[in-house]
DNA sequence: GTCGGACACATACTCCGAGTATGTTCCTGA
DNA sequence: TCAGGAACATACTCGGAGTATGTGTCCGAC
């Protein structure tokens, strides 16, 4: 059990995040090349050696904003799929998750639209390794040991499938708020159809 | 009928396109963040001056080598599409021409792994409405004329299949040149499976 | 209680690359 | 033949990421 932590820790910790909070705002708001460390380092009250000083760099910043939001909203999603004995089911409420998660302003505008330009698109997928390409790649390994999908097939379904998701992602995040419902509906019809003719394709006995 | 150019003409346009090869070459092994307008001077054998007396920008720069390599590629698998009355057999024998034209080394990824990265996301948009993003909304809607596909469905559709031409494009553009064809195989399946699935949840008469 | 040292920053700098301003040469047309 | 512009080269500015170093403060050891 932690101890309680030093006035000092309190401190430090509290300026680590007002740096995380004031990135999150500017990346999302300007995007993260358009922001400079010294307008992060503002924001937050400090300077741009406070940065360096509880981060490597500015991708190592966003990297750790980055396994912030993939560790809750992952997560989440995981739990959902998870929490259902049928695979398709499940995935479809990961999906659902996911798609609501994408909704909330912060999250899919830097996983999933910020992201590749900050960090590159190796070391995004290598990041993504950890969270939501993970999840798809469990989930439709679950479906394929079920029957709802052919097996094998190689790596070009997880990454087309990772590949839509982005896109949801991304078209969420620029949607407005008061038409979020109903592109997550639009969104979900895709998937659905994917799964179906997936199925469909299953070779029998 | 254009007059025979003269000898400066010839030249000034040789210097052009000598730098529109050198950055497709630079761009394309190392990436466009990495590779400085210096480089591109370097292997074109001019200088900086050049390449700003020739294009407005890096980015700039970077967009007519889009526009070059989409109206060739992109052009191929219109008429690959329009070459067809069926609009499903016409458009899969697009999406094979696209997945050759990735599977070679410098479409597949300068046109979707560093466009993002070095025009942004809605100028990338903006640049492939002109092409692959406008083929493909011309395809949905020919297969919803049809009744392949149900009609309507917002902006999801169209953006989440050009999520999957780009995730496709990618893995084929970082795929060595012995697996291409299994993989283009691979590739082919879930659009397969998504025009099945559309087929079946058209709404009956 | 104090003193050394490490932590948590601030300040001042370097360095690289995009973009700009200006110079220079050569061709072209009047 | 000469004025002007095209096609570059050269020399600069400027912004931002990263680094080196300074400074105050707190914490534990003696």
């Amino acid at each position: 059990m932690p101890q309680v932590k030093s006035r000092r820790g309190e401190y430090t910790e509290a300026t680590r995040r007002a740096l995380l909070d004031a990135a999150a705002t500017l990346f999302t708001e300007r995007g993260f090349a358009r922001t400079s460390l010294d307008d992060v380092a503002a924001v937050a009250r400090v300077t741009k050696g406070a940065i360096y000083h509880h981060f490597a760099s500015k991708p190592g910043l966003f990297e750790v904003l980055f396994d912030e939001l993939e560790l809750t909203e992952n997560g989440a999603a995981r739990a959902a799929f998870e929490a259902e004995a049928d695979p398709t089911v499940g995935a479809l409420a990961a999906l659902d998750q996911f798609l609501r998660a994408c909704s909330e302003p912060v999250y899919g505008a830097l996983v999933f639209r910020e992201a590749p330009l900050a960090l590159g698109w190796d070391a995004w997928r290598r990041c993504e390794e950890k969270y939501s390409y993970a999840l798809l790649s469990d989930m439709l390994e679950a479906l394929a040991a079920a029957g709802r999908i052919p097996p094998g097939g190689g790596e070009a379904l997880p990454s087309i499938a990772f590949g839509m998701l982005g896109a949801a992602g991304q078209l969420l995040a620029r949607t407005p708020a008061e038409d979020c419902e109903r592109v997550r509906a639009e969104c979900r019809a895709p998937f659905v159809a994917l799964l179906a003719g997936l199925a469909a394709s299953v070779p029998q006995d």
